[in-house]
DNA sequence: TAGTACATGTAACAGGTTACATGATTGA
DNA sequence: TCAATCATGTAACCTGTTACATGTACTA
């Protein structure tokens, strides 16, 4: 859905290649939006096909030729219209709770492992944006306006990172007080819910 | 990825129709993971095809007959299997994040605007998740297995609004205090970033 | 009489994932 | 010599969304 407006956002500031683009998916923007570079490369073709942008070809020696794009005034006018829309509710889709809701019939056991794994990772992940933020938003008074906004993007993950650990930890607790109706997994079924 | 699964899980409590089953889908499982009627549809045809499920025909009077589906030995296996792997990470897309980003080249004014409609949206949320908690939840100790793991999950639910109230809330604040370069909304590229 | 609950689907489309494809340069 | 970086794509597939399609019974 917001895949094109968050290009148009990047070309917004500065004309840019695909592979640019890609980079910039992988880094800070992959903080709120994760895109494959096949997914750019696509959308780009549709978006100069639409007119939204255009690309002129710069030829590079030893290297291929970088395409460069620059956002076209309707593209920058289809970006106005969807930041000014209603932002609608995000759908959740949680792989994870729906193992826990399995664990009615699965064995708790091996959910409590992998949450043995989930966990330590989590804090991995934790402490990589907290490094980030010290490293790069140490003095948030004196940042530019887009390094701000960047940081606050930071700051969310940072919350929802600790909140879901906390979250993890006591559903471990939990489960580890839990009957273990299914430890050997019985193809049966249980009635309940 | 998890709709088979959850569809599975569904059905090794209980056999169930695919009514039944979209209905779970917009009740509790809806806490974690959204499936229109036709997605549950379209997955019980084609899990009927590689036998991991098989539907019955019940015969109503006055409504249109039922068609029960149970799941099958093979099923059965397919859940486990699933369930013992590892989860991978969520990719995360938050289109509100995408709009916070284009601050930098869009009108703060307008996304505090969206913010103002967003926070109370979020806070009834959060008070719809309280009051359902207090309503089925009451008693912790008291809780059938699968409640207690629906009530787990509620609590994921409850944990996220609340951060992100208190995310949103800082955001607004900071941006209060932004320089507001772009709320007539020129069409010319920012250097930055 | 209008809406909700019951009950089942088809079809087109949009967006995300994975696999395939090429090829030079630079650093460990 | 192996991996990473630079740089661009095509194609098939899977999943999710939206629109279309039908019909009864009950309740406000």
């Amino acid at each position: 859905m917001s895949l094109p407006y968050v290009i148009l956002t990047i070309l917004s500031r500065e004309p840019a290649t695909g592979y640019d683009i890609s980079k910039a998916f992988s880094h800070n923007v992959g903080h709120f939006w994760k895109a494959s570079h096949q997914q750019v490369y696509r959308e780009l073709a549709k978006m100069t096909q639409l007119e939204w942008v255009t690309s002129e070809l710069h030829p590079q020696v030893g290297k291929p030729d970088k395409k460069i794009y620059t956002i076209l005034p309707l593209g920058r006018s289809k970006l106005t219209a969807w930041f000014n829309q209603p932002t609608p509710y995000t759908a959740t889709r949680d792989e994870f709770s729906a193992k826990l809701m399995a664990c009615s019939v699965e064995s708790v056991d091996s959910f409590i492992q992998q949450l043995d794994v989930l966990l330590p990772e989590a804090q991995s992940l934790l402490r990589h944006y907290q490094q980030l933020e010290n490293q790069f938003y140490h003095n948030p008074e004196s940042l530019e306006p887009h390094a701000k906004l960047e940081h606050l993007i930071l700051k969310r993950n940072i919350l929802e990172r600790q909140t879901w650990i906390k979250w993890a930890s006591e559903v471990k607790q939990q489960l580890e007080t839990f009957p273990t109706f299914n430890t050997v997994n019985p193809a049966g079924s249980k009635k309940a819910y």
